[in-house]
DNA sequence: CACAGTATGACAGGCACG
DNA sequence: CGTGCCTGTCATACTGTG
């Protein structure tokens, strides 16, 4: 499967395009910048020239989050001060090429030339006779120091990398070492020594680079990513440099891409994170809404969910439909499977039908996100009509509206001049439900349509939950927030984890009813309770069901987001509004569950 | 009454530009 | 760094129809 076929999109990969319009970007060697120890000794400000007070500030910052002061005053000599974003996207890229050197790829660690090394950051130019230089000087490191670095510079202590080079022996790969040195936190119950979220890493694909966060031998300089201090470097990696009055403003930035911590088949999957202790399970948990909320709500989210960060993925990497969407869950993010088979990812995928009636001039290969609401058939005529009588190609002006309103609407091309609507069963496709999870049952077309688009993308929760399925073996107990379809449930069914049990709280009884049909369809043999109303779920009720069951294994829920979604011309109170105020009973509800459970193990 | 159709912007992010 | 422009967004309220 190629995950990179969206090259052609109109929204490229940021740093693929960055990168390959600089190629002046040449410039530092990697490996003579490989943090040490050394690092210790940088300062801050003090060694940093006065002469210039934004450049200073800038050094400053950088060395402030664990660069080392030659590189970045190299890199700001090459790119210049403007863009902040490209300067840390470049240092970034450094840092992991000087790790990609140190950590051979687990299916293939024989010898390796730099090609070998490289050959996933080709918007790099290594012709560069420094890149030589230094590619020589590195040979002088062992294999297996280098390796040791690279874990110190994660944020583990030199004892913790040694002995997991001890248990896993010397050609484990990076990530295999720190998950080690994870596991053995977790089996000894310490509290990590670099505090939660040493760093994180989102890679792609094999043509693009890797971003590490915060990444420090220091661990005083470690920032928690609750932290403000995390703000600030979100706001630079999503939007480079801003305003500093802002900076006090609570409010985090979205990635772009919105890739979450990975992706199905990114290479490599340099994936780690040590959540704050309040949030460990169990139970797992799972929350999900619009990435797109007003300023501040992930912010309030995320403090209550016991200050995990959001994960923002945007399932047009996992479908032909974008969704751009934010989870905060407390779930292991190594090891995690897509769902196979794999669905269509672009619209011609998804509907060949369409290519047939497709003009040149619609350059879409992914449709938008799929709402509660439809075009009118009036608009379809208005289109046909003025398409009928316009020239070949249309004029500008006729293109433009058609296709502004295409993009609108997610029409799609079925005839001659003519655009229509996806059908319910289609969308049902689109987000990886059963065709005709949603019809019958005394649903109404309309009504299919509001319950699909308040629902999951399966394969995109899927991609999450599948961690689940080496844990619980045997089967989970599921306590289903706001279950609406059942998306959850249905992406659990799909990643073959037996349902013991299922508590399915959900206000409509359409959707209940589709829950309960998809249930005996499944012919599950585990149980389903329904309950209407999060308000009748009190302490009493909760501990009830935790008794019966033996405890929630999982805990999951999207909160509504009629408050939240910026298609809401009415009522986008954020979430104090009246549906999007539910998100609390989520919180209630999950730490009434954690703290009763707490108290019968 | 149920259902379908329709009109109804605000707002924030990304980008180019000066 | 500010500005303008473009783009995209799990929707609500009202009206018409049978």
């Amino acid at each position: 499967m190629d995950w990179t076929d969206d090259s052609e999109d109109d929204d490229n990969i940021s740093w693929e395009s960055d990168e390959e319009a600089k190629p002046e970007n040449s410039g530092p060697p990697p490996a003579t910048n490989l943090p040490t120890v050394e690092q210790e000794d940088h300062t801050g400000p003090s060694r940093v020239s006065p002469a210039d007070p934004s450049r200073s500030k800038l050094i400053s910052h950088f060395v402030g989050m664990g660069f080392v002061e030659d590189m970045v005053t190299k890199v700001i000599d090459e790119n210049g001060e403007r863009d902040v974003n490209t300067l840390l996207e470049t240092l970034l890229t450094y840092k992991v090429i000087g790790t990609s050197t140190s950590s051979p790829r687990p299916s293939n660690n024989k010898k390796k030339g730099p090609d070998d090394d490289f050959s996933d950051i080709s918007s790099v130019d290594f012709s560069d006779a420094d890149y030589v230089e230094n590619e020589i000087e590195e040979e002088d490191i062992s294999e297996e120091d280098r390796k040791l670095l690279t874990l110190v510079e994660m944020g583990f202590s030199t004892d913790e990398a040694a002995s997991a080079v001890g248990r896993c022996g010397q050609n484990a790969s990076i990530l295999e070492l720190a998950d080690s040195i994870h596991a053995a936190q977790l089996a000894e119950g310490v509290e990590g020594p670099e505090e939660e979220f040493p760093w994180t890493c989102w890679s792609e694909d094999e043509s693009t680079t890797s971003f590490i966060f915060g990444a420090s031998t220091d661990k005083k300089r470690i920032r928690r990513w609750s932290d403000i201090d995390r703000r600030k470097r979100m706001k630079m990696y999503s939007q480079g440099s801003r305003n500093e009055d802002d900076e006090d403003l609570p409010s985090l930035s979205l990635p772009n891409p919105m890739i979450g911590f990975g992706l199905p088949n990114g290479r490599p999957l340099l994936t780690h994170r040590k959540l704050p202790e309040a949030a460990m399970g169990p139970p797992y948990f799972y929350y999900e809404n619009v990435a797109l909320a007003p300023r501040g709500v992930w912010d309030t989210i995320s403090r209550f969910l016991y200050d995990i960060e959001p994960e923002f993925v945007d399932s047009k990497f996992f479908c032909a439909a974008a969704r751009k969407r934010g989870y905060i869950h407390n779930l292991p993010i190594h090891n995690r499977f897509p769902l196979l088979p794999l669905p269509p990812r672009t619209i011609f995928e998804a509907f060949p039908m369409t290519k047939k009636w497709w003009p040149s001039w619609d350059t879409r290969t992914h449709l938008n996100c799929l709402q509660t609401c439809t075009a009118s058939a009036k608009l379809t005529e208005r289109i046909r009509s003025a398409l009928a009588d316009s020239d070949d190609p249309p004029s500008h002006n006729t293109r433009q509206f058609v296709i502004n309103e295409c993009r609108k609407w997610n029409l799609v091309w079925v005839g001659l001049h003519k655009v229509a609507p996806l059908e319910p069963d289609e969308i049902e496709m689109l987000l990886g439900f059963p065709r005709n999870h949603t019809r019958g049952g005394g649903s109404s077309r309309t009504e299919r349509y509001k319950s699909l688009g308040n629902s999951f993308q399966v394969d995109t929760v899927a991609y999450h939950l599948s961690v689940l399925k080496d844990m619980f073996p045997n089967g989970i107990t599921m306590l289903s927030l706001f279950s609406g379809i059942g998306g959850a449930e249905v992406a659990l069914h799909r990643l073959g984890i037996h349902l013991k049990a299922v508590v399915s709280v959900e206000i409509s009884e359409v959707n209940r009813n589709i829950v309960r049909s998809w249930w005996e369809q499944t012919n599950q043999t585990g149980t389903l309770i329904d309950i209407a109303d999060v308000q009748q779920l009190n302490g009493d009720k909760l501990e009830q069901l935790i008794h019966t069951f033996g405890g929630f294994d999982l805990v999951v829920g999207g909160s509504p987001c009629n408050n939240l979604a910026g298609s809401n011309r009415v009522s986008r109170d954020g979430l104090e509004g009246k549906h999007s105020a539910l998100f609390y009973d989520y919180f209630r509800i999950l730490d009434l569950v954690k703290n009763i459970m707490g108290k019968e193990s």
